[in-house]
This record gives C-alpha cells, structure tokens and sequence, in this order.
DNA sequence: GTCTATAGCTAGATAGAC
DNA sequence: GTCTATCTAGCTATAGAC
C-alpha cells in the first residue's frame, strides 16, 4: 500500500479543492502542484480522479458520522434527542470549512457521473444512513405526539437547509450576516436561531 | 446584433446543461450540439464562456424579479407579505426545474472568477435587489412585533435552505419525498409545509 | 450568421527509467 | 514511490472563406 501519510496529504488537498470548485472545476495538476509531486504520482495513490473525488468524500462522511454517533444515545424526549442531533451534526459541519460545501455538492453533483458506477466505494451508503438515522428522529416525534404533524421528508429538507446549505453558502453566507459563518460564536448562535425555529416558529402568537 | 431567436435557443440549452453540471463542467462544444450549431458559431453571439454563463444567471434573476415583483405591493400585515413573497418566490423556483439550482450554484460558485471581474453584467445587482427585498420584510416584521425577535440574516439563510437548496436539490430530493419536487401539489405541499414551520414551529407546546 | 481549420493549451491517464 | 516523457482527447477562442 502507498505510505499513508502521503495520501493523506493528497485527500487534505484534494477535499480542499474540490469543496471549493467541484469535481469538473478541480484538476489533477493543480492537486499535484499543491502537494508538491508530479501529477503521475497522483495516479500510484489513486487510479483516478473520480476515484480521488469519492474517497474526499467519504472521508468526510465517515467524520460527520463519528461526530453524531454519540448523539444517537436513546434517551431523552424526542425534543431533548432532536436538539442533541441538530448539534452535534452542526459541529460536524463547522469542523472544516470544506465539510459542508462537499456534503451538498455530494448531494446534488451526482446526478453525473452516474451513482452505482463505482460500486466499490460507501458514499452512498454512509450518506443514507446519515439519512435515515435523522428521518428516525423526526417521524418518532411525530408519533410520540412530541412533534407536529409534519412530512418528515419535508422536514429533513428544511434542516439539510438550515444546516448543509448554512454552513456551505461561504462568502456569501458572510456578506448576508456580516461576520464569519464558523466563530464559535456564530456557530452558537446557528444552533439557537434554529432551534428557537423549532421550538416557536417565527410568528408571534396572539395570546 | 444576432438573431433574437438563436440567442435564445443559446440561452436555453446553457440554461440546462449549467444548471446540470456547473460552469466548469460543460463545454461550448457540447452546448452547440444541442442548439445544432458549429461550435464558433457560439462566439459569434457570446464573446466568451463565461459570458454564456452571466446571461444564463442574469435571465434566470430577472425571470425570478418579474414573479415576486406583484407580491411586493405595499398591503397587509407583516404576517400576510412574508407569505405572499414566498408563495411567489416558491413559484418563480418551480416554473424552470433549472432555476433553483443555477441560483445555488450563483450563490456558491462566484468565489471563483472572482466576482467584479465582469461589471457589465448585473448579475451581482439583480441578487441583491431579491435579497433585500426579502429582508426588508423580515425586518419590518420584528420591528412590528408581528415576528419574533430573530436574526433577520439568519432567517434569510433558512428560508433560502427552504426554498432554493430545496428545488435544487433534484433526484436526491426526489428520492427524499418519494415522489417529483416539481408536480403542483408537490410545490402546494412544500408552501403548506413551510408555512406551517413559520406559523408553529415543530414543537408541540405545552398547553 | 454559419462554416472549416487551426492555434495554443490543458485535461486525465499510461509507460518505463530510476 | 517519484520522476520525465508522451499519448489522446478535450478545451476556449480566433481567422478567414462563404
């Protein structure tokens, strides 16, 4: 096997790289350059770019999960489990400035090169059970009376949206609240606007 | 100038393939197939490729400005003009299944050829026209009472996670719900949905 | 306004020396 | 495990005939 440092170092990169530009806006020669090889060199730690791109992304994968495993514990109330979740995965997401931006790229880039083409690799599957461990949460709530009687599936996107996108929208996201998105005060502050959302909506109820 | 006609049918297919694949991931040579035109002929009406792509974002920007203007009239309480612009707003993303996706990636994307590089264009300008007019309603809203005291930005990333990062998000979205984003109840279903988080929140309160 | 031809460059990937 | 050299194919963009 090729010396695990090095590949770490061309993973570090390329995550770097790709969360920036994306797949198709990244190439091979620019990832050399800033590890300081030869591009062929590239091609001895992996066979090719998309098979790069894919371990980038299941690393970071693999990280978001390590990070919300402890918060999947069964206990508490639904609301108590929901607000442990929402954190945890938040902090995953503030980790590294690149998690997010790969995470919805993830999401939404691999309409091209076609799922299922590289077998081989977990991207998938770790992301459905990211998936599924959230959607659990959600539909518990809502038989246990806990939550409103929601589409979960809706309600996962507005929380992918709420956070993947938050997290992912960058400079932009900077411009609009006019302050880095990942101090730990801001990341704070994430975490109770939108739990606050949760909990009482955004109108003000007659009493 | 060029045929009106042949300038659109540009636009059209640039629309889609960028919407697909991102700036860096589509090739004028791929676009001229489909308009059934040699590839130079592209340069006869474009100056360049990233022009292409400016016009593309720019019509999708003033498409989505003509939807929300006639919901920005100057009637009703805070409550009622949140809800009219999103309706709106949610229309305007659903009339195109390209819209909601080259509008994330203009947000996310422009880190790159930096933006002001091209200031004929106003892209820049048409988007911060829509998002001011969005906040300006939530602004309006807590300064009445009428909403709770959040942070208007932070408000403005989740309802834009709601509703952009939501019609972008494409198979993966589909695959979520079970069913197509864009059907008319699927877009009814997702205004109810939303509306309700804003109204309720998700927790049930304590009576 | 569209075409052919081509310039000039970069892409991903491979071969084989060391 | 890294290198140089090279392959083939693609890219954006231009020149100039029709």
């Amino acid at each position: 096997m090729a010396d695990p440092n090095t590949r770490d170092k061309i993973l570090d990169v390329g995550e770097v790289l790709f969360a920036r530009r994306g797949f198709a806006g990244v190439g091979m020669r620019e990832v050399a350059d800033r590890v300081g090889l030869g591009k062929s060199s590239l091609f001895h730690h992996f066979r090719s770019k998309v098979q790069l791109y894919l371990a980038v992304l299941e690393r970071v994968l693999a990280r978001i999960q390590e990070r919300v495993a402890p918060a999947l514990k069964d206990t508490g109330d639904p609301c108590e489990r929901l607000d442990r979740y929402l954190d945890a995965f938040i902090d995953a997401l503030a980790e590294h400035p690149t998690t997010a931006r790969l995470l919805l790229r993830g999401i939404f880039e691999d309409d091209d090169f076609d799922a299922g083409t590289f077998p081989e690799h977990h991207v998938e599957h770790r992301l459905e059970v990211i998936l599924s461990d959230a959607r659990r949460l959600i539909e518990a709530g809502v038989e246990a009376g806990a939550f409103r009687d929601v589409s979960p599936p809706h309600m996962m996107q507005t929380l992918i949206g709420a956070t993947v996108y938050h997290f992912a929208s960058g400079e932009f996201g900077e411009g609009l609240l006019g302050r880095p998105l990942l101090s730990a005060e801001a990341v704070a502050r994430r975490k109770d606007e939108l739990k606050a959302l949760l909990h009482n909506g955004l109108w003000v109820k007659a009493q």
